[in-house]
DNA sequence: AAGTATATCAACCGCGTAGTG
DNA sequence: GCACTACGCGGTTGATATACT
């Protein structure tokens, strides 16, 4: 691309450029931002020499890409789960659920939402903002992906795997961690620990039971709707006690098997997170296809008993 | 191996809003 | 209160990578 055109006003008749940025673009802005700091994107734009970008563009190549505490790399567990308890709150407000995401940008969350779980509502034939699949979320993938927390933090505890940031498992497209990004500190696991249910556990699940949430089984043992004010209040999957570093990124992971799900619902016996072949397996932390479609429709005909979904009020 | 389909994500665009004179 | 400018947000597009046939 990296075409070109006219401009008028405030640029001037300089040449605009457009399209993605080159090395030396970046390395302009960079110093350019290092010497004078951020903000007033248009003065950047238009004193900084060679950069012949809007400030608008030059703006958002800062935050969604060069900004040093930019976190790179897939999603994890934590931050999935974040997203979705966040986005069923606050709808398509990105930048307000990034808030809550240190170091993933706006952009990043809503290029996630759209590619993955709209994906999933609109293979299965609803709307993702309906309340069914909100439902659906809340009752399938959250407790999956809490198991994921779980079952990562345990292998972790283990010393089964270790990692840092900079070993972390690298992404087909993008496996580039910043290495200033410093590890995010968490606080105490009890801050999100839904009421216990001892029974719908499978053996597996109970090795965990010392340093993992117990995990919910029923839309009832969820939050019903997310705090009004996240800082400092009780449902915060970042501030579980797990670490957010790529080593429990579902994209890249490559152990397997995991525990079994520790839910009393049953999942495909074939389960893994294998990277080999996820085509009809849990795929970066979602469900497959199929797994999600039964699901779904168990809910809709109501034939699922694990899931009281009268409860949801 | 080549062609095609699909997924991903960086970048752009339009609009709303805040700030300023 | 009005006009103008700058900024930020959310929706959309299009290039590229990857998967599939």
């Amino acid at each position: 691309m990296s075409e070109t055109r006219g401009s008028s006003g405030k640029y001037g008749d300089m040449e605009l450029r457009r399209g993605p940025w080159t090395l030396e673009e970046d390395t302009l802005l960079i110093h350019y931002i290092a010497c004078h700091g951020e903000g007033r994107w248009n003065l950047l734009a238009r004193c900084s020499g060679s950069l012949k970008r809007t400030g608008k563009s030059c703006r958002l190549r800062w935050l969604n890409y060069l900004k040093p505490d930019i976190k790179r790399g897939n999603l994890t567990p934590e931050e999935q789960l974040m997203i979705l308890e966040l986005h069923s709150k606050w709808g398509n407000r990105w930048s307000r659920i990034a808030q809550h995401l240190p170091g993933r940008t706006d952009n990043e969350i809503k290029n996630y939402w759209r590619t993955r779980v709209q994906k999933q509502a609109r293979q299965l034939k609803v709307d993702a903002n309906s309340a069914m699949f909100r439902d659906a979320v809340r009752c399938y993938w959250m407790p999956r992906l809490l198991e994921k927390m779980g079952s990562s933090h345990t292998m972790q505890s283990l010393g089964a795997y270790t990692t840092t940031t900079d070993q972390a498992p690298q992404g087909p497209r993008h496996g580039l961690v910043n290495p200033s990004m410093q590890h995010h500190q968490f606080g105490s696991l009890t801050s999100y620990e839904p009421p216990a249910v001892a029974e719908n556990r499978s053996p597996s699940s109970s090795s965990c039971s010392t340093v993992l949430p117990r995990l919910p089984v029923t839309v009832s043992e969820f939050p019903s709707t997310a705090p009004d004010e996240l800082d400092g209040v009780a449902f915060d999957p970042l501030s579980s006690g797990l670490s957010m570093n790529n080593a429990y990124d579902l994209d890249t992971w490559d152990l397997a098997p995991v525990s079994a799900p520790a839910l009393g619902y049953s999942a495909s016996p074939d389960y893994t997170v294998a990277n080999s072949d996820c085509s009809n397996t849990i795929v970066d932390g979602l469900w497959s296809l199929d797994e999600l479609c039964d699901m779904l429709k168990s809910y809709i005909s109501g034939a699922d008993p694990k899931v009281p979904f009268g409860d949801n009020s």
